[in-house]
DNA sequence: CTGTTAGCGCTTTCAT
DNA sequence: ATGAAAGCGCTAACAG
């Protein structure tokens, strides 16, 4: 019987003592374990560990003792051995093309507030939208049990099976800001119309009425919806709309001063609404050349909170952060799905924000 | 005998058929692991681990069949269990006070270039120049063992405890940016006298005889240091000094504006080397805005590849990337001291350029 | 409340 | 060239 006979060798093994060696012979590189904790004191091991996790079923005194211990040896946990024996890593992976673009670092700014607060790490990696560098990275979180995914994908992914595979033997995925219809995996994006609707608002509940909106190429939805969020909340304050107030970019730099041109001739504008960053910088460093100090005249609202906007003009604010609440959220939705408290998308309602989307496929 | 009894134990344990459950009863969530594909082929596990590691010791035929069958299986290494087994993660932590600034996005990349040749992976972390964060980071990365240490302190550290226990108990730290004096840690900052020097010798080998230097205040040592490279090159061609071509800003931004406008007057500058990026930008956005041209007149060399000036000016280039070299050196740097190759700071010229000191203390 | 035992999945002797 | 066994440091089920 295989049991009997392996039994009875590990037996006479130690019982006439082992030949083998131990794997460290070298004593310098000997941090202390539960078991030292453990053999100082005469108290198993188990109570060690579960004194050091705060578990209530071990005494007060018992507990003083240990922590107390601990602290002289300068006891650290091996969270290696205690991610393998849970099969747990309290780690989220992030994915990203690029940590260099404001956007991303703001959303990973987001995810890194709400990975923490709930007890993860978040471990961050780069693509340069780079679908080789993607793949070895989904592998590497995968080989190193990462427990869930976030992932704005490289644009060169097509084909989604090394997230599949992750899917299948890693855990959830969600994606932010770029989306993938994925079973059971959901999508995050900003709602340009509600966060241009509200940039909008915002200016119009400071008391502006005319209203200018520097847009880009309408051929492109992320213009198109941000103008149209900026038309609904002047209908909705009565202000008529009056389509010589759009500003339409196509070489935004250049257009931007052009921008600024046509600004002081409408001399009776009060306020700006930008969804194109690019135009408005360069916009606002002519009125700046020109020594027109723009508080003073208009209120300036940008979609997003990009450094850059505040490095050349602080006058110019943002309302609203979707970068960074993007972060937040994509982040507790998969811990939710890590944790398998299993929320329905429907039920997202109360933890977004109305700038976000979030679909699940 | 304690062996003996806790053997007999063991030994009618399993006679009798053990009471214990498995950890993980759901079968949904089971990875194969080397003892799958060990008890399909009916090979030991051992010769198992050894053919994924392409050991020599084991035939090429066993091999062949191993690696195949894992592949079928979907196998992926579990790097937790190898990890805690060889107490080696093959991580690089790498503490940043803020990821969004290009100055460390730039170390980063570098940095990652560099570890991934290595065999190496590379986790980040932010501090937003927070002490509590970084202490924070370094136990993290202690817990988990990374293998090395690259940080760039937060401006709030001023006592090193939690970085001298890393060197304890974690392994060796490299400082970049911000030096700091650890025994057997080396600090790796920019030369800006060296990087300076090199930035005007490339205005001068363009042809440029009269080269206007963007300045800050002297008091600090960078700016101190680059107007002594930029001397230094001036002299080495035998160009005259003349005092009046260094534009000292103190409100960086406004005066690049004032900048402008005294080299409107000096008709006969030819070149502008700027160690002064806020000034160049709104210098040269200055310009653009009253539609002068800049590549036509005056050649530009900025001292860092930051992307806003890409933004604001094409023509201003930058002929040394002092950062994501620095990256790349500090972690070959960190790796030699994991890898126990003892490299002598005296040895590193090899792979130094001079734009970048490296100390040991 | 505490101790005993097993085992997470891997690598590495040692023995054959 | 392969197999047997041990053990990295931790946690958890079970028994008292």
């Amino acid at each position: 019987m295989y049991f009997i006979k392996k039994q009875f060798i590990y037996l006479r093994k130690n019982l006439f003592g082992s030949t083998f060696t131990p794997l460290n012979l070298d004593m310098k590189n000997t941090k202390p374990t539960i078991h030292d904790i453990s053999k100082v004191l005469n108290i198993d091991s188990s109570t060690v560990s579960r004194a050091l996790n705060n578990s209530p079923r071990v005494s007060k005194k018992t507990k003083d003792l240990i922590l107390k211990k601990a602290e002289e040896l300068g006891y650290q946990k091996n969270t290696l051995a205690s991610n393998l024996r849970t099969s747990k890593t309290n780690t989220i992976g992030v994915i990203v093309p690029r940590i260099s673009r404001n956007f991303f670092s703001s959303v990973i700014s987001g995810i890194e507030e709400t990975g923490y607060k709930g007890g993860y790490n978040v471990v961050i990696g780069q693509t340069f939208d780079n679908l080789e560098r993607e793949q070895k990275l989904v592998s590497t979180f995968l080989s190193n049990r990462v427990d869930g995914l976030l992932i704005s994908i490289s644009m060169e992914t097509t084909d989604y099976e090394h997230l599949e595979n992750y899917k299948k033997n890693g855990g959830p995925i969600v994606f932010y800001d770029r989306p993938v219809s994925l079973k059971d995996c959901p999508s995050i994006t900003i709602n340009d119309f509600e966060a241009s609707y509200k940039a909008t608002k915002h200016l119009i509940l400071k008391g502006c009425k005319n209203i200018v909106h520097f847009s880009g190429v309408q051929k492109i939805n992320l213009y198109k919806n941000r103008k149209e969020g900026y038309f609904s909340a002047l209908k909705e304050y009565n202000i008529p709309i009056r389509e010589e107030y759009v500003f339409e970019a196509k070489l935004s730099e250049e257009d931007g001063i052009e921008f600024a041109k046509r600004i002081l001739k409408m001399k009776h504008i009060d306020g700006i609404y930008s969804a194109n960053d690019t135009a408005a910088i360069s916009a606002i460093q002519y009125l700046k050349s020109n020594g027109i100090k723009i508080p003073k005249d208009i209120s300036v609202v940008g979609f997003n909170n990009d450094p850059i906007s505040a490095v050349i003009e602080p006058s110019l604010t943002t309302i609203n952060q979707p970068d960074f609440e993007m972060g937040t959220i994509a982040c507790s939705l998969l811990i939710n799905l890590i944790e398998n408290k299993n929320i329905q998308v429907q039920n997202l309602s109360k933890i977004l924000t109305s700038e976000l989307i979030v679909r699940n496929s």
